[in-house]
DNA sequence: GATTGATTCCATCAAACGTTTGAAACGTTA
DNA sequence: TAACGTTTCAAACGTTTGATGGAATCAATC
């Protein structure tokens, strides 16, 4: 399954990515019930078989997507963590913040789907609910909540989540909160980065 | 339509008020999509007609849902608010939190709902984008973010939709989170209290 | 006890759904 | 050029979905 998963990234032009693309991207807007195989394979042009040849049923699809999604996810942590190491604390926040925010907000499926996740109950009582975020923990440690990386106190880790969660709120609700607020774009992405510090500033330094 | 919400809610007994409940919970659970009107007719052990007399069309049903559930909270904020008037900025962040916590973990449904319709997109491009929070400049009001009620900064606006949107990510994602932290229900929930405290306390004071 | 209006269920519909089958078209290797 | 695995598609399968029409039931009124 997570071969599978890498051959097809392998070659962004394959059937099998292009399927995976479009499919990250419509199970995002709609969620997994609100997606049908049929609106994937139109969005990829091609016939329903196609994909089904490609990617077996929509539940295997739709978990190849979650992983994908998560797989990016554990990247730009690494990534963050990169960037953050060594400087200051509120310097660490204010750089990770933005990074999240602007990375999130070029792919809101990201947000979707983990938001979806994880509140949405499946009816067929499948197996979606695998992979819970571990990053959770790195992630209270390079914000210097816990000693050891690999214990974390709960308190810290409801913390992340929180932080988290945050963010993809807003990611995930522009469409909804944006038009309230009557800004555009970017005004709307400045004014969440802003309110995301101003809770972690003053909560953390 | 807000007539016949209101007359259905007067006895709770009746048949129509007794769908309103259970489509409330699935529809809660399942989202629209993943909610069959069948799976709500067989939870009030009733036949599927029985449903379309009462409610017509799914869409129509949900639509009520949503009020119900609006209405509930705006009801829940008025109480709220009355409970805190006069005290101190810190101790009126504490009740809040508290009380709306409470209401929420209590009515877990709201909070499914409220960001199931925040993020969701639905296939049939319907009307289901109505009824934007307008108590949101309310709260902010009520926590001294703006000295008039009817014009609220941006800023506080998402503040406070911060803030709204924390509880109920604790709420919605407890079965998600839960397992994840290893905690019985009730250390859970003053776990989630005590992390929306840290953040809005030392935010606000 | 007949009449009426509201309510309930049974049976059914067409459309949409996830999924499969079988056969073409394709490029590659023998 | 023949044989091969891979990729694609048209067509159809059985099921589930949202929704309806009509007959049966019930409760109140006359």
């Amino acid at each position: 399954m997570a071969s599978s998963l890498e051959k097809a990234k392998q070659n962004p032009d394959s059937m099998k990515a292009k399927i995976l693309t479009a499919a990250r991207k419509i199970f995002g807007e709609y969620g997994f019930h609100g997606t049908t195989t049929r609106m994937i394979a139109k969005a990829v042009d091609i016939d329903i078989s196609t994909l089904y040849y490609h990617w077996g049923e929509k539940g295997d699809l739709y978990e190849a997507v979650i992983m994908d999604v998560t797989e990016g996810m554990r990247q730009k942590l690494i990534e963050v963590e990169k960037i953050i190491k060594g400087r200051p604390l509120s310097e660490r926040i204010r750089i990770a913040l933005d990074e999240m925010a602007d990375y999130l907000f070029e792919n809101p499926e990201i947000s979707n789907l983990t938001l979806f996740r994880y509140f949405t109950k499946t009816r067929h009582g499948s197996i979606l609910d695998f992979k819970v975020p571990e990053y959770i923990s790195d992630i209270a440690y390079s914000m210097g909540l816990a000693e050891d990386r690999k214990n974390v106190p709960t308190d810290a880790k409801m913390k992340v989540l929180s932080i988290m969660n945050a963010i993809h709120n807003f990611v995930s609700g522009e469409n909804f909160f944006r038009p309230m607020m009557k800004m555009d774009r970017d005004e709307y992405i400045k004014a969440a980065k802003d309110t995301l510090k101003f809770f972690n500033l003053t909560a953390f330094t």
